[in-house]
DNA sequence: CCACTAAGAATATCTTAGCCT
DNA sequence: AGGCTAAGATATTCTTAGTGG
């Protein structure tokens, strides 16, 4: 299960579809489907899409799997309720408010960073009173 | 800002870098950027494995942007890419960083939703001086 | 310097039809 | 049925070289 075309037959058989059944709902002929479950080709963007779509999954584990770092730090912190809840926070908020935190965060960053004995801690950055 | 070309300049200009020298760290010719970025051309998954990797973002973010079909909230954070950068930041950082940045998190929700008229603010969180 | 475009060669893709299990 | 493969037509991609801002 380590390629794009392992990865699209397992979640082709999940949905108990033949070939011929996926090519049809995806508008491609039944070979298409056998070249691209043995990586003999790869969809474009579009297709890419709608097979996301199709099986409810990210392109991201289509195209890489599992083992992409952004994915696994992803699933990391989704296993974190505390992440959970600020990063669903971070996501409604205003655009404001949001660039607000990134610059905390950059602040605290920078911070860590710079962190030698004896060193001068940079001020923090100021809020917006507006 | 609607296209995959129009993520990639972006993210490219971000960086600070011309169509050749982004080129050169792709190993394609700089005309092969261009293309890509006025969607002339679509990059293959080991392009947009490295994309995605140069710029720290998803593929899904890449190919599909902000409006990805993808419903829930968890996944739409995950195609943005500030959510990203936060993440991957917040994931790094020393538990007490991290639980800083969360109450910061806190208490500018708390800030958003009690926005009324005449209302007072809040006071921002302290920063730990250590 | 930076970005875009054209032209041509090299690749990749898709379908149909046939084959195997 | 279900899946794989070949062959040929189509379409895409990439580079080089050249144009223009």
């Amino acid at each position: 299960m380590d390629t794009f075309g392992d990865r699209l037959r397992e979640l082709r058989k999940k949905k108990k579809l033949s070939q011929k059944e996926l090519g049809k709902l995806l508008g491609v002929a039944e070979s298409t489907i056998s070249m691209y479950e043995r990586n003999g080709r790869q969809p474009d963007f579009e297709m890419q899409d709608k097979l996301a779509n199709l099986f409810d999954v990210s392109i991201d584990y289509l195209v890489r799997g599992k083992e992409s770092s952004l994915k696994k730090q992803a699933e990391e912190a989704y296993n974190d309720p505390d992440f959970q809840y600020a990063m669903r926070s971070l996501n409604g908020m205003e655009r404001e408010s949001k660039e607000e935190v990134l610059n905390f965060i950059e602040y605290v960053l920078q911070r860590e960073k710079g962190r030698k004995p004896g060193q001068r801690q940079p001020n923090p950055p100021r809020f917006n009173k507006e």
